[in-house]
DNA sequence: AGCGGCATGTTTACACCGAAAACATACTAT
DNA sequence: ATAGTATGTTTTCGGTGTAAACATGCCGCT
């Protein structure tokens, strides 16, 4: 290991040494608290102890320290899902445990999430290296529709449209959750039963022959006329 | 009509006249251009043609001018999908026609779609006019799940559930495609046939009995192991 | 060992922003 | 006519992104 990579911000040198990782984690700590949209980089600087243009020496702009979050978020959202798909199981299982995955992920990491979607990155398509990390982690689901439609389980058709549908439909509710848009008190469902059945309605929308309704379904409020 | 409603801002006049409205107005274009994010109270002053403080005569802060707006956005989603219901026609039906006016709706007016979901709104738990016109956007749909249920076309569970799955599935589809995560060229339909396609799937999500699969459907393409 | 180049950090500067405070104007009701 | 108030302006403050010029010190080459 250099001198250099290991020079924890030691307060008499002049170099930080590790200026560029300990603005990344400043900046998740920050976006956390304060969302992407209130993110500067001076305040950063400031938390690290150092010049306020010192970020630019390894970062473009603000938007490049953004992308590269964003980067990193797409590859853990990557692994998350693809480490709870099991070959030996069934698509339609494996399609609830990735997408519980997935959901479980944005939601305990919502600043993060909204990151890789919302607008705070301006010119996404001129970064290549974020496009392949996005391209990464659609691709997980991509494969499995292609397998679960292979095999009959799901509507025989191209894969592509039973992704975008499941897609839709787990990115949908992973932002109404996160955005707090689920009145918690008016549900009839704790939440994690409430995200169970979501996905199993996700589901019935491409199985092949949906032939039982989902778990945990309460029957309709007596009085809901 | 009064004289200063109608005072077209008569450029002599100390008075714009009609300044709140401008704003609005100009805010509108601003966003449509450029996103919430870069939204500039002063700029729109200037476009305005009036000083860089007086909007704040009209709005407490950017982010009051920004809760209008949403506002209007949410009204103007409840209209073009109320409109699109037809008590003459099934719940299926229903679905499918306010579904495709929702999303109609939000890719023609991507910024204001992002508006009312995404970050640049803050603290909007504190504006219940706000509140107010989102829940009743919502209740569209609500009704729309009460009656399904209760008519047997929709799954016999609480309204709720099926109303979170259906939006989930629509909003999440709507985001995507205005942040241009459909990568056009590598889709096997158009976006018409695309948008009908995920509504199907979405109805059959909550269907109880979904018998047939949605039309519109290509064959999966032949070599696609 | 010494030295030169280059990555890294700093200082300074500029233009922009949101917003508060004090002031100016002119419409409207009495 | 005049007082009160809604509306617009001027001034000012602290904050921001980022460009340019400068300082430091690590690393490889001789």
């Amino acid at each position: 290991m250099s001198r250099a990579a290991s020079n924890q911000n030691n307060a008499t040198s002049y170099h930080h040494g590790n200026l560029r990782e300990a603005l990344l984690s400043a900046a998740v700590d920050s976006i956390r608290e304060q969302g992407a949209e209130n993110l500067s980089l001076r305040a950063l600087a400031r938390v690290v102890g150092v010049s306020q243009t010192a970020p630019y020496r390894h970062f473009a702009d603000k938007n490049g320290l953004l992308v590269e979050l964003a980067r990193q978020t797409f590859d853990e959202l990557s692994r998350v899902t693809s480490e709870r798909i099991d070959p030996a199981l069934n698509c339609a299982d494996n399609l609830l445990r990735a997408g519980e995955a997935y959901l479980r992920y944005a939601i305990a990491n919502p600043e993060k999430y909204r990151l890789i979607f919302g607008s705070s990155i301006t010119q996404r398509e001129q970064y290549p290296q974020l496009q392949t990390a996005a391209r990464s982690a659609f691709n997980v689901l991509l494969q499995l529709m292609a397998e679960g439609a292979q095999r009959g389980e799901f509507l025989p058709t191209e894969p592509m449209l039973l992704a975008n549908n499941c897609w839709s439909s787990i990115h949908g509710f992973a932002l109404l959750t996160i955005d707090g848009v689920f009145a918690r008190k008016e549900q009839p469902l704790g939440f994690d039963d409430m995200l169970r059945v979501h996905l199993q309605m996700t589901l019935r929308a491409i199985q092949h022959n949906p032939q039982h309704i989902p778990q945990n379904l309460p029957d309709a409020m007596p009085f809901s006329d």
